[in-house]
DNA sequence: ATGGTCAAACAGGCCT
DNA sequence: AGGCCTGTTTGACCAT
């Protein structure tokens, strides 16, 4: 029996509420910026999708009007309306029925109004926790990238040092030359080189061959190619 | 004027 | 059946 609220009982409220209706924009400043943050994260949209991909929503209303013909105006709750709802919500954020009555009478709003405000709120409260969900894996992410650039660097001062040794043992070699007959088995014409085995590694874009395989299904892997981690520097801003 | 953001309100499906 | 969740619409407000 969740019903419209009857357009007199509406008119009553609406005046038994407007008084402070317009004063939080005006004072809080610029308190928007507090939720501008909010449209940063298409995480937040893949995340929420999941659940609902199979619905089916059919469109829609119009604007409500009551029977007498007028508009119904939408308002803005009060900062006092707000910051009652806010400790209440703070204390438990569901709301069962003799709560909401209760609320509803000490803020002079309708039941429907609380149930509205509390639903918004826990909506609210959900997209700020996925929000800071998503910053912690995004930085968990970059520390990732920039390791991973780490080891690679390290990994290129490897093999140079490692085709000097080769250099010195070659010159060495060629040195006593005469020795080395025909065999040549062991060296061969790979040369018996380890970097041969480096040459043939397959880079995975983000876990190179470090494998870190515990993270990798926590990330976002890209189809493009990377050639080397300044380009995932670059993409993320990092460093 | 227009476009963006936010909260309030609504709609429809799901859950208990 | 009623409440909750999720997505959407609407209106107020602001910045440009």
């Amino acid at each position: 029996m969740t019903k419209a609220i009857p357009s007199q009982v509406e008119e009553e409220l609406a005046s038994l509420v407007n008084f402070g209706m317009y004063s939080q924009r005006t004072e809080g400043g610029p308190f928007f910026l507090v939720f501008a943050a909010y449209s940063l994260f298409p995480v937040i949209i893949v995340f929420s999708s999941g659940s609902g991909e199979t619905r089916t929503r059919r469109r829609r209303r119009k604007p409500k009007a009551d029977g007498a013909g007028g508009e119904a105006k939408k308002r803005r709750l009060s900062d006092a309306q707000v910051e009652f709802l806010e400790m209440s919500f703070g204390k438990e954020r569901k709301l069962e029925s003799g709560r909401k009555v209760h609320l509803a009478s000490e803020l002079g709003l309708d039941p429907k109004q609380v149930a509205v405000w509390f639903q918004n709120r826990r909506a609210r409260h959900k997209n700020k926790q996925l929000e800071e969900e998503y910053l912690k894996l995004k930085s968990a992410h970059d520390a990732i990238i920039v390791e991973k650039c780490h080891l690679e660097n390290e990994v290129l001062k490897l093999k140079e040092k490692l085709s000097e040794a080769e250099e010195s043992i070659r010159k060495l070699s060629g040195a006593d030359g005469a020795c080395d007959g025909g065999s040549g088995g062991g060296g061969g014409e790979n040369g018996g080189s380890p970097t041969s085995s480096f040459s043939t590694v397959t880079y995975h874009p983000l876990v190179g061959e470090f494998g870190m395989d515990g993270e990798v299904d926590l990330m976002y892997i890209p189809e493009y190619n990377f050639s080397n981690c300044m380009d995932w520097v670059n993409l993320y801003g990092i460093l």
